[in-house]
DNA sequence: CAAATTATAATTGTATGCAATTCGACTCGA
DNA sequence: TCGAGTCGAATTGCATACAATTATAATTTG
């Protein structure tokens, strides 16, 4: 792993957590100070960030850290109905045994957690589900597909969104992930997409629940929220 | 305009006509030494082209241009039957008088081309078919689907579809157009979508007729071939 | 003679210095 | 006082030099 893959994984990590926040500028030279690199391989990395939508060029005068509109999350969403159901979809037909297993085995986790009511079970289920769906899409076996999703979906609006649920939408979800496994184990894949489609219109529903909730409140919904 | 975007250009075109051919490697130093530039503009070109699917970047050892298999043109194609009916569904719900009217006008000289015969008839067609889609694209008025399609619809594929249709294919994709104006201007988005969807699948259809000619024939379809 | 090994050459990865461009503040004039 | 123009600081864009890594091929050894 070269210098500016390090540097490109650092600077994602910090706009996700909101080190480098929403409309600032994150600067070749104070970065290359602080990681004592020169700018060259923090330039790669900043241009890898930008054709990844991370952050925007400006021609000579930086790259700024986008800002997320509400409009931004519901494009982002309307893709996603579009194109995950197609990965259930492939997935029905070509899933293996040992890859069913695992996925059942996440969702039997993520069904525990979700009961325990545990202090940061969101944040733990959040991740599990981002292994299942990554497994998912594994079995799916279209690597554009793959990329696409990856370049849409990125992390800090659609791990945020199960913070938004209900008790109820929460087991809905869950019930999802099962209904998934049953139509995928039966190779149907009309089915599996279906059930990817409702797990996706859930999520959308929570998140324009939560955009009305903080229009109301005023809060901001752009920026990225510090951890 | 900087000399990286530039040295894009000049690659990706080169990467288009087969100048440089489907597994070869674009090396720096000698591209460098051709325009009289460092190596800097023309890595930072290469890396935008990785990231956008043209070359294939080996550690330590350069940059390599991408083969297509016909399993990658079939993948391509599953993709935008998923995602140029959404173009064609929004554009129904947001196009504007005027960009109507350009768009029947470029259908109008498509057809006044197709029925001319001429020479080189099927390449003029070629450019305006391109920018009937660009236009539909701008109506639809979402960026994100415009980049997804743009990283995926790589020209040297999608272009020379074309050139494998038969009069009637060809006759049926002019009347995919004029029917999908119809649909735009009834504001029709169901009705929309669905003659995109029609016109890819017959698209695929001919790229797959073709795909087997060239599998009997042994003639190969991985590269990229030469102007 | 074959296989492992080492040396070499070629290529990319990184550092540094300079040029070009842009944005902001300040000054000058009306 | 307001506006236009100009100067300067800051930042990116590019060139060059050097280091690190890897593939290749010659070489040596069993």
């Amino acid at each position: 792993m070269t210098a500016a893959d390090r540097v490109y994984q650092i600077i994602r990590q910090r706009i996700l957590n909101g080190q480098y926040p929403a409309g600032s500028y994150v600067r070749e030279a104070a970065i290359g100070q602080e990681l004592e690199l020169s700018r060259t391989p923090i330039r790669e990395a900043l241009r890898r960030l930008v054709s990844d939508g991370w952050v925007e060029a400006i021609p000579h005068h930086g790259a700024q850290v986008v800002s997320w509109t509400q409009r931004d999350v519901e494009e982002v969403f309307e893709l996603r109905v579009l194109l995950e159901p197609q990965v259930a979809r492939r997935a029905a037909s070509r899933i293996e045994r040992n890859q069913l297993d695992q996925l059942e085995s996440l969702a039997v986790r993520m069904e525990d957690l979700c009961r325990d009511e545990g202090e940061n079970a969101l944040e733990e289920i959040a991740v599990l589900n981002d292994d299942y769906h990554a497994r998912l899409m594994a079995a799916a076996g279209s690597p554009r597909l793959q990329r696409l999703l990856e370049t849409i979906v990125q992390v800090p609006v659609s791990r945020r969104s199960f913070h938004h649920y209900t008790r109820d939408e929460l087991a809905g979800s869950m019930q999802h992930h099962r209904e998934l496994l049953r139509a995928l184990d039966a190779g149907d894949g009309d089915w599996a997409a279906s059930v990817m489609r409702s797990h996706l219109l859930a999520a959308r529903a929570a998140q324009l629940r939560f955009a009305a909730c903080v229009e109301e409140t005023g809060a901001g919904v752009a920026s990225t929220p510090r951890a």
